[in-house]
DNA sequence: CATGAATATGTCAGATTTGACATATTCGTT
DNA sequence: AACGAATATGTCAAATCTGACATATTCATG
């Protein structure tokens, strides 16, 4: 944001700040965030790769329909092992998996 | 393990398999326990490098001993996302976490 | 715009993971 | 060998995660 914006913002009452600062996240939560989100849109995109339905893939993985569309939305109750372990199942190999991690955010 | 000892070993009565035939470990559960035990190196890796006692780590993560030794040890009862969140509260990088998973096992 | 299929959201009992503690074992030093 | 410091192992109540279900919302297509 350019700093004149900023200043016209907070001349009217507004709170200009990083999203990281307004929830107090420290780095290490953000980064574990960075990599939930990156590996739940890597889910999303490869089953829509593989054309198949949050519930067909739920059947895959003895899951629930629910449950996937929350990985899908890297929801807080949705641990890195359930990720990890989804995308193994779908075929992903270690070496794929840093490959999702290695890009750049 | 070369034809000749295993025909030997066999001949005294020995079963010869691998570790995932023994345990009937699927191809993902296999990728998800080497990942984890690639973390749990690395974990140990830093820790030392550091010079830290696993208590002084413990009190970092405001863990306990017995959980970092549990973690270096790669144990069924320590999440990814324990290991993960840890490595990053050491200073780990998303980009350092691939490269980790990069390394060829 | 209706209707059905897909996806999202909320809830919860059961399963798993957690820090903490006690205690055992290993390891380096004297 | 004896000591202390570090690490390992076992256990457990509390916290977190899970699949399942009900229901709401979004989306495509006639």
């Amino acid at each position: 944001m350019d700093k004149n914006k900023q200043q016209q913002l907070e001349a009217k009452g507004w709170v200009v700040t990083t999203p990281e600062e307004f929830l107090e996240l420290t780095p290490e939560e953000t980064a574990y965030i960075e990599v939930k989100l990156l590996l739940s849109r890597n889910l999303r995109e490869r089953r829509e790769m593989l054309n198949l339905s949050q519930q067909a893939l739920a059947d895959m993985l003895e899951s629930s329909q629910s449950r996937v569309s929350k990985m899908e939305a890297g929801a807080p109750t949705v641990s890195l092992d359930l990720l990890v372990r989804s995308l193994f199942h779908m075929g992903v190999t270690p070496t794929e998996l840093a490959d999702m991690l290695a890009v750049k955010t």
